[in-house]
DNA sequence: TATTGTTATACTCTATAACTATA
DNA sequence: TATAGTTATAGAGTATAACAATA
């Protein structure tokens, strides 16, 4: 697809829906490239910035149900770039862990993502840009 | 989920695909309730705005693969919101025409979708909603 | 009795291949 | 040779149920 239809970009939902697509066809490929899938990147980013994380937590934090988490998980601790370590007093549960590869391929992956959005929302100016984040970020708080 | 990840809210492309996420859910269940699929409120909605128009184009506009039209078109068709009638010239292809109970459950359709997008950009003050869906339109319009 | 991680399974969506009838 | 609509089918992604171990 090309450009929206006029009749269906009169909506700002469909517009939000449109361009959020373009946008994360773009962002999944390239982190693509990286070796990432989107879930995975989103585990890794939260395992960088908070620590580590028990699989429940991760599942409820990325909206990803218990069973696809195992899988993705898994995928990781293959690459290298987390581990798997018992739950120093929750018998039941496993922590999370990311390595020092893992660190290094989010920074890879990270350029490559900014690139790739940059590609998407380059029409806009710098100003424009925070505008658009400001905005988001104010519905994505309320809710 | 409630909120996004303080870690990913960063990304502008992160955000948007969150927000357009709960955007596309709140709309989705808002016109299922007029008994409609996102797909199919698509369809009919060129259908109003331009006209009869032939499947193939249908599936270029919404970017939707053409065997999964054809059931788009046949529910459609069942429902009473669509005809497939023959084309005048081309003999392989399929016009499909919108209804007046089409017509009549877009009505229904679109009032159910405002609200659903009012109860997530409703944070937003007028004139920023007005701002976010230029900013969007602009991103839309370059692609 | 509830929760963590897991396996198995079902179901929906998306995508490809291939066939027919027309062009 | 190419295109429109269709059928069949394969595959990825998503959701549910149920189980063992632990709380």
């Amino acid at each position: 697809m090309t450009t929206p239809p006029a009749a269906l970009a009169r909506h700002t939902g469909f517009l939000l829906a449109w361009v959020a697509a373009e946008s994360s066809d773009t962002y999944a490929r390239a982190i693509g490239e990286a070796g990432f899938t989107p879930t995975q990147h989103g585990v890794l980013t939260l395992l960088d910035a908070d620590g580590p994380q028990v699989q429940a937590r991760l599942s409820e934090r990325l909206d990803v149900f218990k069973p696809a988490m195992v899988g993705v998980v898994t995928a990781l601790e293959r690459a290298g770039w987390a581990q798997r370590r018992p739950h120093p007093t929750d018998g039941r549960a496993v922590e999370v862990h990311i390595t020092d590869r893992g660190r290094e391929a989010l920074r890879d992956a990270y350029e490559r993502a900014q690139a790739a959005t940059d590609d998407v929302l380059g029409v806009l100016a710098d100003d424009e840009r925070d505008t658009l984040h400001a905005l988001l970020a104010k519905v994505a708080a309320a809710r």
